[in-house]
DNA sequence: ATGTGC
């Protein structure tokens, strides 16, 4: 496949290497980064420019790497008039995202309780496959979380009033529609609310690094300073989100032959987004992602009580403020401007970030002037990032940018690299204080397996798409 | 990612 170079960051395949491409595809990468990129996210981005009203380009970010039809690390925009919805665009973990809440502890008031601290939020937050939660509801209520998401929270006392505007989207996409859900779906999510999952889901207690700095204004408008300890999560919807997804790539098999619509790749089945099938979808996304917004603030919650606990003041006063939560694995009707006309597109982001820049109405009032702040998780063993979106972002991505590492390698593969409990004891020699549910688990995302966090950032901010604001160094993981 | 797969 021919792929020309359009800067030392972006990487193009021109719409004429392989039948029924609508647009090029472009992938952000050093030149580093663009080799070692796996051959199938080539073909995948390639396959996503050939759906039905893809607009601009199909993108894939350098945390790139081959997921279910599109590529994890992917951004793909759609017409809303002619122009499709593809769960495989999404990704079967609806609403997978980062939170970040900070404190104003620093890191020598916590890393004597740091042992304590992790043993007590591994009690409180479950992790691991088929954990369930502690947040009992009835089938009525659930449909709430669904419709109302962190609203259903506040009101139910699980957060801040405050909490509300610190989320993409205040923590509640509006359209949420119950009666678009399985019975299947209920019954496997209604008792996982406040849980994290397994995988390379965590809970991560975090420094900011001193020296790193990067962004001192952006920094001071999201209340981040040298030294001070964060907690980062990182988790989605669960059992919930992962049978939306599969009811409706069912739904969409014999949907795509009504439609007359044909796809280079099963795993890219979809349906016209104004047809009823993708209507419904949307309306169950919502659903998924409204209980994700709400799962990581019942998680949000016990991170508090667990705080006061350990370090016998409330969370009021250790200053335990939601830096911000935004989704990477999500569809959205955004207004971008498209050949000099502003239109409003179906934007997918599967392991990509919403980033936008200074001035667009999404981005809560208190960081309006800055820009929208983007959470990266790397690696546990290496680190993680706090960005702040851009304008550039805004007219080259539809104000989007990396997620997170991206793997490097496959779980199978992780765990002859590392033992678990070889892996632990690394981690608690280098300061990383870790509780995992399984110890194969944790070999599985030991951080050989991930590309470079800081290459991938480094990547996007050169490109001038996304700017890093702080590194964050962790010192306790709790994870499935 | 996931009550881990044909």
């Amino acid at each position: 496949m021919e792929i020309k170079r359009i800067s030392d960051y972006i990487w193009e395949i021109p719409a004429s290497e392989k039948e029924g491409m609508l647009v090029p595809a472009r992938i952000y990468a050093t030149d580093k980064l663009m080799r070692e990129m796996d051959a199938g996210v080539l073909d995948q981005v390639t396959n996503v420019a050939c759906l039905p009203g893809i607009q601009k380009y199909a993108y894939c970010m350098p945390d790139g790497h081959p997921g279910y039809g599109f590529p994890i690390g992917g951004v793909a925009a759609f017409s809303k008039e002619d122009g499709v919805i593809s769960p495989g665009g999404i990704g079967f973990d609806i609403n997978c995202g980062m939170r970040l809440i900070r404190t104003d502890l620093t890191v020598s008031e916590v890393t004597p309780r740091i042992r304590e601290l992790v043993d007590l939020m591994f009690e409180i937050v479950p992790a691991g496959v088929g954990s369930k939660g502690f947040v009992k509801l009835s089938v009525e209520e659930f449909k709430r979380v669904m419709e109302c998401g962190v609203d259903w929270c506040i009101e139910n006392g699980y957060g801040w009033e405050e909490d509300r505007e610190r989320i993409e989207e205040n923590g509640c996409i509006q359209g949420a529609d119950p009666s678009k859900i399985s019975e299947k779906a209920i019954s496997r999510g209604i008792s996982q609310l406040g849980t994290l999952g397994s995988g390379n889901h965590y809970l991560e207690i975090q420094i900011a690094t001193p020296d790193k700095i990067f962004d001192k204004a952006a920094a001071r408008a999201f209340g981040i300073f040298e030294n001070q300890v964060v907690v980062m999560v990182h988790c989605g919807s669960r059992g919930f989100g992962h049978q939306v997804a599969t009811d409706y790539l069912r739904i969409f098999d014999t949907a795509m032959r009504k439609y007359g619509i044909t796809v280079r790749d099963r795993e890219l089945a979809c349906a016209p987004f104004n047809s009823p099938e993708g209507q419904d979808y949307f309306k169950a996304m919502k659903c998924a992602a409204n209980a994700a917004f709400a799962n990581r603030q019942v998680i949000t919650h016990r991170v508090r009580q667990g705080f006061s606990r350990i370090l016998g003041r409330n969370p009021e006063e250790m200053g335990m403020h939601i830096i911000y939560d935004v989704a990477h694995n999500v569809a959205k009707l955004e207004t971008h401007e498209v050949d000099g006309v502003e239109k409003e597109l179906v934007v997918h982001r599967k392991g990509s970030t919403r980033c936008f820049g200074p001035g667009r109405k999404e981005v809560p009032e208190i960081y309006r002037n800055i820009g929208q702040p983007v959470i990266v998780g790397g690696s546990m063993e290496t680190g993680s990032y706090l960005l702040v979106g851009t304008e550039k972002a805004m007219t080259e991505t539809f104000g989007s940018t990396m997620h997170g590492s991206g793997r490097t390698m496959s779980r199978t593969k992780a765990k002859k690299g590392v033992m678990g409990a070889e892996l632990k004891k690394r981690m608690e020699e280098a300061g990383i204080i870790v509780k995992a549910v399984s110890m194969s688990g944790l070999a599985e995302e030991a951080g050989f397996a991930y590309k470079s966090i800081s290459e991938v950032v480094d990547t996007m901010e050169m490109a001038g798409i996304s700017r890093k604001v702080v590194e964050l160094k962790p010192i306790g993981n709790i994870k499935g």
